[in-house]
DNA sequence: ACTATCGTCTGGATCGTTACAGAAACCACG
DNA sequence: CGTGGTTTCTGTAACGATCCAGACGATAGT
């Protein structure tokens, strides 16, 4: 019967009509035998899938099925430039995983996609075969973001940018740098410094006035910022003589070298909000090299509780956000949203500070309070 | 005349078939707008491109594309059970940037898919859509390396596990380890010890003896094992004499728990090959924590050379491979296979040792060499 | 004995696109 | 004015599956 089914199909490709030919039934039956178990008996099942697995036919054309079902088995993530910064971070690692994690449950995949502005590369977007699509923390008005919202699949939002009619998953980012620095001047810090993760895509680096803060394409930069000038308002400081230093990458080691520029003035802060986790770690490391004592000399507040947060030397005082749960939260809109169900746009979630040991008050203060 | 589009599809569904009805051309010349420019008069091109942006149509549904050119833009990635492992760990983590930015070159998204052995999970690997499989280190006879490399598409491995006819992108690992413990040997160690990783699925810990070391899942470790081995001959040390101790993940939190073990015993060791950077970086945490100098009272060489390897303190010496290189290079090769290329199983990459400052003669050698 | 119901299985239509062969129009040339 | 060669566009046939309405017996209810 082999011979039968060789004939049949001179290309040599396995397809169901292959399949079926060679059985004797219909296509409408093999496709049962893989996808409703419960439409033909279990006998002739079972004769199928065993010769199924004779001929080397390994199940539906996940294409053609695609096509057919309007389904892939894919939720695409939509990551910022290159998939090497989006790993590196330990903050967007726990989001994937949580995310993974939820949508595995229904049997999809993640497909990765940078986020790039050429041409060619947004052509690829639009060309993905996709069920849904994840924006993760990209700038305001990227392009990439405009072509994956036009496919007309559903999207979910991570952080930023802000779509209309798109649920985000964020949370409440300038309440929580609000926190981070009232932890400060609560503390008696009155000469304060923050460090931002880039504003823009302009590779700038390096002290960041108002206008550049008020315009940042980052709007989690801009909510930080801003909540961070609360707090600084509330202590009756003026913001605009606090130095807000923008990093070139969000990582220790660029931080570092920034925060050993800010550290070396001569009337350097006492405490620095760092507004993310590993900004945080560089300024450590940078005071460290400077022969500074955290927290003696110096008091640094994180941003994100990242696992690095916790293990580091001291343990980092920072506003904690739930890193996986978020992973999940977006994954459970995905999956709803596949489901047809309308899912609305949750409230970003509330966030707390975490008092560990890199922060104190000023040094010559008398634990004022 | 965008009444007439409406009213030919009621489902309101927007197709090429609509976008060439509205504007009176054939689909085929739709297609051909985006897929041919050069079979088409450019104003004609123009007209429908102008058309379909005013109608909101955003280009051919990917799937039907798909099946019809038997292309979907995707590689699917095999990774080892959670994906927060395979993003945790460096090695990955580079390995898949270099990846990803190779087969971008080509519009190519990353489908990641980690490797359950559940029934509905292999399912759902059989019903990826992907153009090829990369599979990312998996241990020998995992079911799901099975599933994907049944479903016809090009396959490439990293690392392991070997499959007839399909190409390898690995190093000598072998070599590797007999270079990292002659390291040892030749400053004068004689009181050694071995960190390996995982040897197999059933989360064991602790002294692997030969016999488990043999029978270890994971090709990578067997081949490394035995490269340590031959050194540990070569200088006229019995190999049963030197524990080999199974952490239960490679991280530096559990080698640290497990090397702190190995360091507290009568007559600990004096120097210790770590099988990855991440283990490698583990026990120098444990060394710090008891007090050992690293490498005053114990040398430790690790192996991959991953980023933290060259910022540690002190910097460790490790067995180089080039992480981000053996991504593009399995980037290649999908790339070649995708074209129709044949493609043969390539050599594996020689490695060498980088010496830094984690490894010195035994306290109380007289820089015997 | 005559419907009603159920469990199985089939045929045809359909998903939205691209490949391919060929038709129509146009140009230049002898 | 026909001839050959482009350029530009069209119609039809796949691609490989799933959905749906119904056919066909067999069983059961009245």
């Amino acid at each position: 019967m082999s011979k039968a089914a060789r004939s049949d199909t001179p290309s040599g490709r396995l397809t169901l009509l292959t399949l079926a030919r060679d059985l004797g039934v219909s296509r409408a039956t093999v496709s049962n035998a893989y996808n409703r178990p419960d439409q033909l008996s279990p006998a002739l099942r079972a004769r199928i899938l065993a010769r199924a697995a004779e001929l080397g036919f390994t199940g539906p054309d996940p294409m053609a099925r695609g096509l057919r079902r309007g389904r892939v088995g894919a939720v695409g993530v939509l990551v910022d430039e290159s998939l090497s910064y989006a790993f590196s971070d330990p903050t967007s690692v726990l989001f994937l995983d949580g995310l993974a994690r939820e949508v595995q449950a229904d049997g999809l995949g993640l497909l990765l996609h940078p986020a790039l502005r050429d041409p060619a590369a947004l052509r690829a977007l639009a060309d993905a075969a996709v069920d849904a699509w994840v924006v993760q923390s990209l700038p305001d008005g990227h392009p990439a973001v405009g072509v994956v919202s036009s496919r007309g699949r559903p999207v979910v939002v991570v952080d930023q940018p802000a779509l209309p009619g798109v649920p985000v998953v964020g949370i409440d980012d300038a309440s929580g740098a609000t926190t981070a620095v009232r932890h400060l001047t609560r503390l008696g810090h009155r000469r304060l410094a923050v460090l931002a993760m880039p504003l823009g895509c302009d590779r700038r680096q390096g002290r960041a006035d108002t206008e550049r803060q008020r315009s940042a394409e980052y709007a989690v930069m801009r909510r930080r910022l801003a909540g961070a000038a609360a707090a600084v308002a509330e202590a009756d400081l003026d913001w605009a003589d606090v130095p807000v230093v923008e990093v070139a990458a969000n990582e220790p080691d660029a931080a570092a070298r920034a925060a050993a520029e800010l550290l070396t003035g001569p009337d350097r802060p006492t405490g620095v909000f760092a507004s993310t986790d590993q900004l945080a770690l560089g300024v450590v490391r940078a005071a460290r090299d400077l022969g500074l004592a955290v927290p003696g000399d110096l008091s640094v507040v994180g941003f994100d509780d990242s696992p690095a947060a916790r293990s580091a030397e001291p343990p980092l005082t920072t506003v904690a956000q739930p890193l996986r749960d978020r992973g999940q939260r977006v994954g459970v809109l995905v999956r709803a949203a596949l489901r047809g169900e309308e899912v609305g746009v949750p409230a970003p979630a509330v966030v707390g500070l975490v008092v560990r040991s890199s922060t104190a008050p000023p040094p010559g203060a008398r634990g004022r309070r």
